[in-house]
RNA sequence: GCGGCCGUAGUCUAGUCUGGUAGGACGCCAGCCUGCCACGCUGGUGAUCCCGGGUUCAAAUCCCGGCGGCCGCACCA
């Protein structure tokens, strides 16, 4: 970390996270707590809740898709048909001498300038190795152990322990059930399916918090169309003169350019691509991300993802550098045509009289990730305390409400006000401490609204609001109270 | 997995070199005082000193192994 204002952010995330209950290491009494899984707290519960929310309203809703919960144990064959089993893997090799591990085929890249896709076999790899008497970079080593990493976890189930494993990632139910949904729900193509869920990874060297981790949630959208049609998309046109931020292959910078302007200098291939990607940009908009902070960098062929034939990553700017949030792969034919094959069951379906295997369009969204980054975009470390100016609508707790004198009758009348609005806001009552700190202690948690019962309250039944990004009051009837604080709340 | 640094209450940390089983600050709880933006008073709670093994009469401290964290490499949502 080359700034030191970057890792305090980062830090005072984590710090907030623990000691306010956002989330805190998984079997964290234990010693042999493994690495990348982690629990969410109650005011992470609510926050995540409320995240999911906004992603169904923003993107499932707004686009009228269908939502789906699949299991999160797959079948082995799932996995042929996927291609997991064969490609979501790493080849590695170890050395004799110090134990460092290599991944063979960027090694033997680097030493012969030999291409070697991800997918070679060993024996290749091993022959290659031979050839051109390829060591341990570092002591000279014999290289050793050569095999495939599989980062899927793989489970028995039954008493025959037959084979199964942890989805890595959710969308495989989306394309097993495709068939059946197509059947049921009356779609035409195109249309979509969505699903949020956990997944899991066995991730070499998981780290950072939320942003790696071995069981982590995704939320997952997989657009289905005709391939030749994917300039057929009416919807696409109100979102012609949007303006996109583009980080195209081979370019330094971000450029704003509108989705009319990248489909004709041919940057993004199809009106349906187009779209989407807009649609996810105005997610990130909207959830209180600034615009300069977003970005859709193109990936090069080195860095797709083996189902991938164009794919661009939702990235947003945090203290720790660029973080993926969302990636954007066209998945062509790959899943649906691969599970055809395995399991003989015909994918395809009939559009306008033709019978088209769907080409996928996917917006694969990393939860978790999301969340740090919403997190860390609200906090704000200018004043003496750290306040997070997090939107109302993802805020864990909405109101406080807080007598101004830990002492009766202003505890009695703030909790029958607390009473009054716990079934219809997200509240919390707290009489501990003077009434500074308690202000202090809600906006570090991002209430937007505190309410304080005061001696007036008690002669006309009036209350004070007070605003955790203005510090502004603003005395209110109790008559008006409810319908005020939704007003605010947006 | 590798390399560098690191691991002591909820948080930050003193003590580690020079072994004698932990001290502070903040927080939290109770009471008092004040009464609209933390840092008034009194009392209290709170630590498997990351885990395991070894050396020793004695280990937070020394040695070995493991786990975890941060940064870098690599990988990814």
């Amino acid at each position: 970390m080359s700034e030191p204002e970057g890792s305090r952010k980062y830090g005072e995330i984590v710090r907030l996270a623990l000691e306010r209950g956002f989330f805190m290491p998984s079997c964290e009494i234990y010693g042999d707590a493994p690495a990348g899984f982690w629990d969410y707290g109650p005011l992470g519960v609510d926050l995540k809740r409320k995240f999911i929310e906004f992603w169904r309203r923003e993107l499932v809703k707004r686009d009228g898709m269908l939502e789906i919960d699949g299991s999160q144990v797959l079948s082995k064959k799932v996995f042929q048909a996927s291609g997991h089993l064969e490609s979501f893997v790493d080849p590695i090799a170890k050395c004799e001498q110090c134990r460092a591990i290599y991944r063979l085929d960027k090694l033997i890249e680097e030493k012969t300038g030999i291409h070697v896709p991800e997918r070679m076999n060993l024996e290749e790899m091993k022959r290659l190795i031979e050839e051109h008497d390829i060591k341990c970079g570092k002591c000279g080593g014999k290289l050793i152990d050569l095999s495939h990493f599989n980062m899927m976890f793989r489970l028995g189930v039954g008493v025959i322990g037959a084979d199964a494993y942890l989805r890595p990632e959710t969308c495989q139910n989306i394309f097993i059930d495709f068939l059946r949904i197509h059947k049921t729900m009356r779609r035409n193509l195109p249309f979509a399916i969505a699903q949020v869920g956990k997944s899991f990874r066995n991730e070499i060297s998981p780290r950072q918090g939320l942003l790696r981790m071995r069981e982590f949630y995704q939320a997952e959208i997989e657009v289905f169309f005709n391939p030749k049609k994917a300039n057929e998309f009416p919807k696409a046109d109100p979102m012609m003169d949007y303006e996109l931020r583009l980080k195209p292959l081979g370019r330094d910078e971000t450029i704003e350019i509108t989705c009319k302007e990248a489909l004709d200098s041919g940057l993004i291939s199809s009106r349906l691509i187009a779209y989407y990607l807009s649609l996810i940009q105005q997610f990130y908009e909207k959830a209180g991300i600034s615009r300069e902070k977003i970005r859709l960098r193109q990936l090069g062929d080195d860095e797709k993802a083996f189902y991938a034939v164009e794919a661009w990553d939702l990235e947003v700017e945090t203290s720790l550098g660029w973080i993926e949030l969302v990636a954007c792969n066209n998945r062509g034919g790959h899943d649906l045509g691969g599970h055809q094959r395995f399991s003989g069951h015909e994918m395809e379906v009939l559009d306008d009289g033709e019978k088209v295997l769907p080409h996928v369009f996917e917006l694969s969204m990393g939860v978790d990730r999301s969340i740090y980054c919403i997190l860390e975009n609200a906090l704000d470390l200018e004043g003496g305390k750290p306040v997070l100016r997090l939107p109302p609508h993802f805020a864990p707790i909405e109101v406080a409400v807080l007598p101004l004198l830990s002492k009766e009758p202003f505890t009695s009348k703030a909790r029958e006000i607390y009473e009054m609005l716990k079934l219809d806001f997200d509240v919390e009552y707290d009489e501990s401490g003077s009434i500074g700190r308690r202000y202090l202690r809600f906006d570090e948690v991002g209430v937007p609204i505190c309410i304080t019962i005061d001696h007036q309250t008690l002669e006309d039944d009036t209350v004070t609001l007070r605003f955790r990004d203005s510090s502004m009051q603003l005395r209110v009837d109790l008559g008006e109270l409810a319908e005020t604080i939704k007003n605010h709340l947006g």
